[in-house]
DNA sequence: TCCTACAATAGACATTGTCTAAGTCAAGAA
DNA sequence: TTCTTGACTTAGACAATGTCTATTGTAGGA
């Protein structure tokens, strides 16, 4: 199975039911591309075990982004989205119409964008760069 | 007063108490440098007018928001923050601690960045860049 | 001053996320 | 294999944020 699961094996993770199914979701069905909220993580493990209740969803995603494992994504003020695609620096393009969200790689260290001067005393640890627009079918339908 | 309120006239808005307080606890006190939540812009909007209800606090900031008046951020998945600071392109710095956000000026258009090859079809037409990480307060605490 | 459409209000409701107390179970020990 | 223990899961209450509706109020023009 997935890498994944290896991974987190291998870190003393205890694997249970529930926590397998989440990170099965998170790393098949093409969630790699939709960004799944919570919620939809819920409604697809509950597909296949279906007594698995929010809380451990919570949790389970709670711990992963804690593993550096997943990463927590907050487009749009409502509920935030999982990105399972942790381990490749990437940036979002995301539809004001539609929400959908498309990872993309350009070049380069966005952090390089800040200098010094305008860092005011912060440690900066990273950048989230989020590019915002119409999606090729909500382009046509407007 | 403000430059603000004087645009909203201009633009036909209907001046109540209520919305000139609002907009003018986004002008003032500070606010554009806090960059207030719903709820913060509620209380301080009710030590001036006390029967101030959270529906208009909303309806509000919704309206400013559409009128490109004030730019809704939303750093962390919970509550939305409200920048009055819409007419002048800037990008944040963030404390992941407490949640501090710093108002920062790059050089350079961040939108150049993402090459053609890298936009999928999408219209793009703004991006929003966040840096994290500790504010000098918080690195000292830590 | 009076009208009317737009705005404000209270409070119910919806969504998303967190917490607690009690029961369950994975995985190491014997 | 069976036992033990502490980590994990559960249901459901609770909290925080935001939205909607029906009713009442009022800004601004006639």
């Amino acid at each position: 199975m997935s890498d994944l699961l290896e991974r987190l094996r291998g870190r003393g993770w205890r694997m249970t039911a529930q926590r397998r199914v989440v990170a099965e979701v998170l790393d098949g069905d093409g969630a790699a591309h939709v960004h799944l909220t919570a919620d939809e993580v819920h409604a697809r493990a509950a597909g296949r075990l279906p007594e698995i209740s929010r809380a451990t969803v919570y949790n389970t995603l709670g711990e992963l982004v804690s593993l550096g494992e997943v990463i927590e994504v907050a487009t749009d003020g409502r509920a935030k989205r999982y990105d399972p695609n942790a381990h490749q620096p990437h940036q979002h393009l995301v539809c004001s119409r539609c929400g959908v969200i498309r990872d993309v790689h350009p070049a380069g260290d966005p952090l390089a964008a800040l200098p010094a001067t305008e860092r005011f005393g912060f440690t900066v640890s990273d950048v989230e760069v989020t590019y915002r627009g119409l999606c090729p079918d909500c382009a046509t339908a407007a």
